[in-house]
DNA sequence: CATGAATGAGTATTCATTCAT
DNA sequence: GATGAATGAATACTCATTCAT
């Protein structure tokens, strides 16, 4: 058992990867009942620590959520930059890489469940809003505003209204990932995200094509 | 001390105009805290009278809340419908006349919290849910798809899946509602909600126009 | 229809039965739920007012408690005093009479339920166990007392603890009482009063038996 | 201000005793109040902790009146059953032991005020009588009975009617517990237990006397 | 007289946070 | 470090009583 291998001993591993368990029960936790009525103590169990144990590593239930916003969102958001920054080829296929990567890495994820409780509690915790505005919307809006701009100057795209079409872009995303957290559970069959995005992209593709001819 | 002027009586008898001002008063509230934050104590000072009042009108917090809904949102489906059934011009004209009420009529009133409140409360309140699902998001999805049905019929669109479709066409109005409950108030500006409902309704233009030429 | 009559004016009539039919609905309501879980809307109902008009008659809850117990027990403590003044025969005929009386008329009435009522709120409504024990236990137990001492003056009784003796004929028919108030429901068959009756009334016999013979 | 002083903390861990010394708390409180108008507020401070630490040993109010019942009664009427099964000598001195038992351990300590509380709440807490007729009542009326089996078995008894005869047995001692719980603040002297259960005891040995003798 | 709309004090329960162990 | 027992503030709902009509 490696375990008993003094070299690397199991409570040392563990100590340091505390954290990300309790960021991550956390988001369980958040992700089914939201920020507020979440209970701390049911995140301890489900980091499998005690309640008192949480505020060794969070000052608060605020700065928690924070951490979760972190580290489920911001690597997504920087593999998202890094792809845009190396990209080579139409603009197009990076805006359609772009929503894919959404639509199947975050939404079906439990990181999905965000921006559910961000829209929730912004009213009652602006510094949570705040947060998000600064970490993540504005990052994700810019990048997106910079694939636009760089198709209009290759000429790929017709000239719009960057930030209009920007939240046109975000929109059918964000509504699959409010609707997965809110009303999944009332439908019988789960919304086909597949035909969504397809439809979506469609719509883009027609929607951004020069007056002469299609834009990929 | 004025409590024991005997012009000014503590309450006056308002039977009928009590209900409305309920239902206003947990509007504002409902709107500021959500619903599980919201407490009736605000509620019921906002409408001016007193906490047992309230339970003269409704039985609870989440009938009062259903109440809201209704008041708020119903009358303005009702005259989508009626608009839909008396309508004579191109299917497209109908869209925008419908596009255009929601973000003249419900975003820019206090009925455009509820998209917020729904999506907030859905989790832990599985019955309000199920009631705003049942009494609104069908009824003014089966609006938009009869519309969307109509002008395929009248060889005015492209055919198109309706389910996505209706999605998209909702997914904008959505995400400008709930823009405004979260981050309104961190912006300088207010969003341009002309400009994204322009940018919009030109996205659709071309989205569902037939291959021939332009649907309206 | 006579209520026309103008020489019997129907409401004329009602305003002078207001009171009883009053205590009468809150000796119902008291009884179903006790006291300090009654609700006067619930006994405003049942006599067919508003709550507001109870407060013309009665000051307020506690009275209305004490006219229940002097309408619905009272009387029939006068007639039990009557019956012991007049009593001719053999001292235990008295008694059987009483406790007949008692397990006939009280017991199966709506009265019954008022022994559980006071022994329910005598903790928390001192001023209403105080009236009882004035005007209800003191005299009751003076009566039997005195049927006691009637007997062993008579000879009919062997000497006996009077006081004692008093609750161990009260005993069984408070219980029976209690019993109807609190677990009647809980047993498929209602008790059988007539057979505890019976089998006290010959435990009364041969407990007051002179040694000699049979007191009656 | 001795707040701060830090020899003086403010609590301290005794999860152990802590469940025994709310249930002991509740029973006085119960007992002087009901259980609807108990404050759980006072069952806190009786028993020297706050509110919330009441919930971390009982789930509710009711299941803490259930745990009083049981932590009061049942101990008692387990060695009432063991008294009766290793019974040797007559059964009427089984009676006598079992109602001096009643009379001196249950009548003087807080316990007597149980079952005032049971015959308040019946009505409004359904399933607290219930609790109580299955596990107290149910088993103490079959005790006395299978002491008067034995009797009459033995010959020691005259037959009677089981069911009346136990009832007559009870009533005395439970008016005693009633009276103490509802009267006795009223009157100058407590009333004389041991006065009434001699004359209670010589009504029982006059009452199942066999014709010829003297039971015992 | 009668009504019933309006009042507002009172309480069981939850859970983020603290801190004795 | 880690635990989990203990704290106490916060809030929906009820109902006796009042009083405008």
């Amino acid at each position: 058992m490696p375990e008993d291998d003094p070299a690397v001993p199991r409570w040392r591993r563990r100590k340091e990867e505390r954290p990300r368990e309790i960021v991550d029960a956390a988001l369980t936790v958040f992700g089914e009942r939201g920020f507020a009525a979440a209970r701390l103590e049911d995140v301890a169990a489900q980091a499998g620590v005690s309640k008192g144990t949480l505020y060794l590593y969070f000052p608060n239930k605020e700065e928690l959520f924070k951490a979760v916003v972190r580290e489920a969102i911001l690597p997504n958001l920087d593999m998202a930059e890094r792809l845009l920054a190396g990209a080579q080829g139409p603009s197009f296929a990076v805006l359609e890489t772009l929503l894919t990567l959404f639509a199947t890495r975050i939404l079906k994820s439990r990181a999905g469940a965000i921006p559910k409780l961000i829209i929730a509690e912004a009213g009652n915790f602006p510094d949570l809003a705040r947060f998000y505005y600064e970490e993540v919307i504005r990052r994700a809006f810019a990048l997106l505003a910079a694939v636009l701009e760089r198709g209009m100057a290759r000429g790929e795209f017709r000239p719009v209204d960057v930030d209009s079409t920007v939240r046109l872009i975000v929109a059918p995303m964000l509504m699959s990932a409010l609707w997965r957290s809110s009303f999944e559970a009332l439908e019988g069959r789960p919304p086909d995200v597949a035909a969504l995005l397809a439809a979506h992209l469609d719509a883009l593709r027609r929607t951004l094509a020069p007056e002469g001819g299609p834009p990929s």
